[in-house]
Parts: C-alpha cells; structure tokens; sequence
DNA sequence: CTTATATACGACAAAATTTATCGTATATAA
DNA sequence: TTATATACGATAAATTTTGTCGTATATAAG
C-alpha cells in the first residue's frame, strides 16, 4: 500500500533526464531505451505532462520534448494529480459516495490523514527532491 | 495510487470500535456485522494486531477482543507497518535489488519522498487522527 | 466431559487494478 | 513524398488486492 505506480516512478525518470539534457529535445525512445521502460506507456505518460505544460513537446522528426519553466515549481501534489489524478487514500474522501452508508466511523481519521499526506506534498516542488 | 487497503480501513474501523466499546470484550462478528465487512478478512487484520499487542484477544465463548493500553501512543507508521510491513512508494526502498540496475536516476527523489511519508507517520498517532 | 463459541492460521479463488501492447491518426522536417 | 515523432483510444496481460474455505485450538458453561 501506498505505493507509486509505474506511471509515476517512469515520470520521474523522465523529468529528470529532461533536467539533465535541456539543451536538446529528448524522444521517447531515448528515454525508454535508456531506462528499459516500455515505449508506449512512457509516451502516454509525457503526453499528460505535457498537456498540463509541466513539460513542452515538439513533433516531426528531430522532435521531443523539454523540460518547461514551469517544472521547478510544479509541487508533488500537481505532479502526481497530473499522472493519476486526485490524490486520496480512499476514495470516499473525493467522491460523494460512502461505502459504509451511515455507519462510517473513520470520516475524521481518514481526513487527517489525508489532509496530511496532501500537506506535504502540497510543500515540496520537483526541484525540492532532485536535490 | 498512495490509496490505503481495505485490510487498514478494516482495522482503523475496529480499532475505534474498539476504543468506543471499552468496558466489554467485542467478538469479531459484532465489528463484521456492524459494519459490512467480511468476518474472515477482519478476523485476520485483527490477529494481526492482536500479535502486535496493539489489542488483546480472548478465546472462548464470551471472548473477543478489547483495545490495549499501547493503542493510543501507537504511530501511524507502527500500524501500517503492523498490517501491510515496511512503508515504502517503492520496493527498492527497503529491497536490496533494483530493477535499473546501474542506471536509475531516480535514487534521491524517491528516498526524499519516502522519508517525508515516513516522518510523517511516525509523528501521527492513532490518537491524533482521531480527534 | 461434552458442546457451543470464539480466535488462529494456511491455502486457494475471485475481483480489481495496474501495466503493457496494438492500431491508427496527425504533424513536420528533410 | 517519405521518414520520424507525438497523440490517443481500445484491449490484453500481469499483478495485487480482496474474499472464501477448511481445519485447528482454546475455553466457558451446562
């Protein structure tokens, strides 16, 4: 539990090789064959990244991506609602529905928590954990 | 993904039955029945716990389980790590191997991001997410 | 000392989620 | 016009989570 997805840990991965070559636009197939990721899931996963701006993306041959401004400030929290969408550690704490009905007796400590985990995460930047 | 499993739901539901029900012995079927779980998975998430001393079981007829007077300084991190062992967003953290082999860039992002959970969770008591 | 009730625990099955693959479309530099 | 790159939806495979079943053990009560 409270796991990354593949998704997440291979948008990390990538973040940080646009980091380290943002003099160059970087293919797909740059990043996956360096790292063993498997080509199609990268790519959907920078197409997310770069819909959101966190990243810039150029097509045609000698096309890619880069790293945009906005990535030293992109929080985690943003990051990962990017990939995965809101981040809860149940889902009742989004959605309207309850499982439990009217016998739920963990709406505060789920809450806590949660607000806790997204505190964090709210707090710390890209940029934060690279270093 | 960073969702909890049903198996933490289930125990932070019998944990603050638990603590609401004091003054008796609570057998698993009251919590299962109460709340819609089912009886042969809680029974085992408070096995569980009971090993762990978070809670004391009694067999027999008019036994069950009542909470200990370790439940409230317990730690967030105590009790996933109770149910679901080492808290980790992903394997490598705690696992020697990683699947990278010599070329993961990722080390000291995911490190950072783990030690944040687990600092986290260290300092949360069940006694602080229930107020 | 027998019976009913409760926890203890391992093996396995079902369901849900995550991960990967496939096919097709679109843009663009050469 | 062609080769190369991103964009994106549908579906299959793999993994993990969740639930079920069977059996053993302890113990209070009659």
């Amino acid at each position: 539990m409270l796991k990354i997805t593949k998704k997440v840990e291979y948008a990390l991965i990538a973040v940080r090789h646009l980091q380290e070559n943002k003099d160059k636009l970087v293919p797909v197939a740059e990043i996956s064959s360096s790292y063993g990721i498997p080509r199609e899931v990268l790519a959907k996963t920078l197409q997310k990244l770069a819909s959101s701006n966190v990243i810039k993306s150029y097509k045609g041959p000698a096309g890619g991506y880069k790293a945009s401004d906005k990535i030293e400030k992109t929080t985690l929290n943003d990051f990962f609602e990017i990939l995965e969408g809101p981040t809860a550690i149940m889902d009742c704490y989004f959605d309207s529905g309850c499982d439990h009905l009217s016998n739920c007796n963990i709406r505060t400590p789920i809450n806590k928590i949660n607000d806790s985990i997204r505190n964090l995460f709210d707090n710390l930047t890209l940029a934060d954990i690279s270093q």
